[in-house]
DNA sequence: TTGTAGGCGTTATCAC
DNA sequence: GTGATAACGCCTACAA
């Protein structure tokens, strides 16, 4: 204790160079550079000279000015609505865990869903010569923020999202995750399934909603528009739109609940109303949380890996960056969804 | 949309300098650099002029460049444990809200809980030359890592944690929020009351236990040290503790689960064991969550504001950077805490 | 009021 | 193999 005590008074610690280093180890700083980078053909005996001077100093390169002299920043940016979300922060761990081991930092911002505020971001990471971004924005049709990203010439990859710029795409399978969920309900003798979702003019979207289309349609029922709740992710609009739903004179027997944030206005909705699940309603839900195994009955989930989605993204990213891969890459990545059958949906005899 | 593509398949902007501006402009680099830091004393027509070159040329000044001469990076860490961890994310959006607007960069970095970790990312920041950090650590008494930061040099804030290295530290009133759901514990008749909670070796714990046992001690009231269960935070611990103090010849009337990740840990367990609240067993959480509000019954809460939490780190930490407050800023700064009642605690007649 | 030039800490291209 | 030295893009005395 009093040992760390000492350390932490002392004064701060004068900027210290390359220069000094070399002039410790009796060296030119390109030697020092040359070791730091480790090029090849230094003189293992100089090697280790500098290396005793640099830990003697304790001298790390300042990145600024290597940052300055290639030109990269070996920084990363990545913009969604909001970290609370925990979609994103799984997001944030895969990516932070690929990038940071390849020597990118990774940096978050939340635009709170505000297209106005993405085109601030994303300018704000081209002033920081960002390397790379990865991006989930609100609305994949905005023409502001599809031009600051064109603008801003950095390289990304669009998470959960497609914009029609050619720009590589990574997200779960959202259509097949939501087929089979509607599949299994149909399979227990539902036949009116009503969705709630947002994300309205994304790629997520459009996937849920043409997956239970088909799936009513290769079974021979008639879709009802009025079961189609597309306009928001929030938990006020689940809960209202549970409530429309179940007071309808002839309400759907299940439920689709597509969104991290929909399930607790949804459960609460039934609460309010007195209804039971799954005898009145069977219900299923997107992005297995907490929630869906905490409450009574669990329900039913469509799972997938954020934290995979994170890492993949990072990982394409940089190849992109690094130009690892070059112009055969994928334009699109897909990784699966499962169903995680529990206890929320119930047969029904009609 | 035409437009958009037009735009995105030009080619790599060639990287743009105040030296081209200056010329577009018709002035010399030094005038350029005057007008984009706001130095007085420079003709109105000419400022005009060069905002003009600015915007035609799309120009922003390299930031890596202006650090290497400005020494400071405008860039400030935060190490957690887990960005998924909700404390933490909101408290990264608290930080991020007032260090965007005051020009930094946050840059968060996940540990695992592991000190050998957080050293390397300490390490990490102080090469980045970080402004500063926001830490919540693990261990307060860790050497490996006090040694750390003391020898990076870099200003901090210590979040939810109390170093003896005299650093400023903030944090929620624990030991007045947990003293407090204890009164109304007891104030319903509970004399076996159970503590679950983790964060050995922190200040969060140590408010937690002492408020228990003065709360305890105050009604005269002898602890049983069998009821304290202080050993992790993760929600199998949740799980084990709650389990076990149930399974007691005498088990506990009322549970305190102090940490967010345990809550679902004990749910589960008292729904292996059957046991219901508040007729089994009475309960109050920290924390305030999602899940906390969906379950039946509600969940009494000692809520805090984990955003305010990290607008006030932010806060405080620049101010320690810009040396706005000199040498008379606070070493603590708390915000207070609230019990939110719901219907998990029941009065008992003994 | 504005231009010039030196320097910030690296990397990389030359010679030696 | 290693040592000078010229960039990199910007800020800031100092000079004009």
């Amino acid at each position: 204790m009093a040992r760390v005590k000492k350390v932490a008074s002392q004064s701060s610690p004068a900027r210290i160079t390359v220069q000094e280093v070399a002039d410790l180890a009796g060296v030119s700083i390109g030697t020092v550079s040359r070791v730091i980078n480790n090029v090849p053909g230094v003189k293992p005996a100089v090697i280790k000279k500098v290396q005793g001077a640099i830990d003697e100093l304790g001298w790390s390169p300042n990145i600024a000015a290597q940052n300055i002299r290639t030109s990269s920043s070996r920084m990363i940016g990545f913009i969604f609505s909001d970290i609370r979300n925990s979609l994103y922060s799984s997001m944030t761990k895969g990516a932070e865990e690929v990038l940071s081991t390849r020597g990118y930092l990774l940096v978050t911002a939340s635009s709170d869903g505000n297209p106005e505020r993405e085109v601030v971001l994303i300018d704000f990471f081209k002033r920081r010569r960002a390397d790379g971004m990865i991006l989930t924005i609100q609305e994949e049709n905005n023409n502001a923020v599809l031009a600051a990203i064109a603008n801003s010439g950095i390289p990304h990859v669009m998470m959960e999202r497609e914009i029609p710029m050619g720009s590589i795409s990574i997200g779960a399978d959202h259509f097949r995750g939501t087929r089979q969920a509607v599949q299994y309900l149909l399979g227990l003798g539902h036949r009116r399934i009503a969705l709630i979702t947002g994300g309205r003019g994304t790629r997520v979207a459009r996937d849920r909603i043409r997956a239970l289309e088909e799936a009513l349609a290769s079974a021979g029922i008639e879709p009802d528009p009025n079961l189609f709740c597309i306009d928001s992710f929030a938990a006020e609009y689940g809960l209202s739109q549970t409530q429309r739903l179940m007071n309808m004179k002839e309400p759907p027997t299940a439920l689709l609940s597509m969104g991290v944030r929909l399930l607790p206005g949804v459960l609460e909705a039934l609460q309010l109303l007195g209804k039971k699940i799954p005898d009145d309603l069977s219900l299923i839900c997107s992005n297995d949380t907490d929630i869906a195994r905490i409450v009574t009955p669990q329900i039913t989930a469509v799972r997938y890996d954020a934290l995979a989605l994170g890492r993949m993204a990072a990982e394409s990213l940089i190849d992109q960056i690094e130009k690892r891969t070059h112009e055969d890459r994928p334009v699109r990545i897909e990784i699966p969804t499962e169903l995680i059958l529990r206890n929320s949906c119930r047969a029904i005899s009609s």
